[in-house]
DNA sequence: GTCTATACACCGATAGAC
DNA sequence: GTCTATCGGTGTATAGAC
């Protein structure tokens, strides 16, 4: 069984994921990786020939994230600004730690150079949590707990881009701004 | 008098400027430069030294930006809205052309491996520019023109951090909610 | 100012031993 | 699966001729 192979899989993908959010995707390296595991790059290469393998990887890892978390507000038996909330909660823990952002933002500013395989992944993820929240929106809006003008979709680029936003401006001037502004975006939300 | 050089000086800082906001600061090189203007790398360090040094310069620019467009606003004698709007079509006629984000966004996503002399330079862009919005929406909401809860500054972030996102976004999905988007975010601000 | 030539570091990637 | 060793390419940067 190769429990072993999946691990040091796993652990060069969770590496991966952590550096991709804290340097971007061409700005870590293979040494990067085989130096915090201690092992060489060549190693790194078995698991990942290519380092588009590996951006392929952690586009899946952020899907998977996605796939659970969605899953796990759907279910939650809440109203919808609290399950907005926990959205922005889940994407403020996954970027905890010191400097570190969306996965997402970090692989829409290094767009003109990525591997041609993680665009449409990309894409999918963005437009995926985009739908998820302009349907809380919706949902909120027809039981008459959300209030805002306009269609749910552009809300719901507003609230997406300002809590991504926020958590890249905090990581330049500090955090002084990101829950006040937060509070404010949702208080948008409210009759 | 050295009208040459600063002529050149200034192709490289506008080229800079160019692969800035389609590229991002670490990703992109001397060679692009040189190639693109015709000359050698060994030219474009007689003019910059070390990158870090374009770097600043590039800073630099965006700082004169700023302040040529921020005064040029507030001496138009139109209402707050209109001076909003004004600020809105400038930051995306400044991203025309094909790809380009806001400068500050792209450098703000490299910010883990800029020099350490242009993080300050950063800094005080954002401040400025962040500052000049709040200002707007105070004083617009001073004179019944807008209406919103909470503290200017965290609606100012709302505003800025909304548009630059949309122009990110954009350059991976297209325009089409580029524009809807904007029009959503100046109607929250209607009384 | 611009050139040629080069130094040095790092990158992704591969071959082959163990 | 991990290692050593190495390759080719590219990055920033410098020296010195013109």
């Amino acid at each position: 069984m190769q429990t072993r192979a999946k691990d040091r899989k796993w652990q060069i993908t969770q590496l991966g994921l952590d550096l991709l959010q804290t340097r971007g995707y061409e700005n870590f390296s293979y040494q990067d990786i085989s130096t915090a595991l201690g092992i060489t790059k060549a190693s790194i290469h078995y698991h990942f020939p290519k380092k588009e393998d590996l951006g392929v990887a952690l586009c899946g890892a952020i899907q998977d994230w996605h796939e659970s978390l969605f899953r796990k507000i759907q279910q939650e038996n809440t109203s919808n600004a609290e399950k907005l909330n926990h959205y922005i909660r889940a994407l403020l823990e996954y970027a905890k730690g010191k400097n570190k952002i969306c996965p997402l933002s970090s692989l829409q500013a290094d767009v003109a150079s990525l591997p041609a395989n993680m665009l449409p992944a990309l894409q999918a993820l963005d437009r995926h949590e985009l739908g998820f929240i302009a349907q809380l929106l919706a949902n909120g809006r027809a039981q008459g707990e959300f209030s805002f003008p306009g269609e749910t979709s552009h809300q719901a680029a507003i609230v997406v881009l300002t809590l991504k936003g926020a958590l890249q401006y905090s990581r330049i001037h500090g955090s002084a701004l990101l829950e006040p502004t937060l509070d404010q975006l949702q208080s948008l939300l409210i009759a």
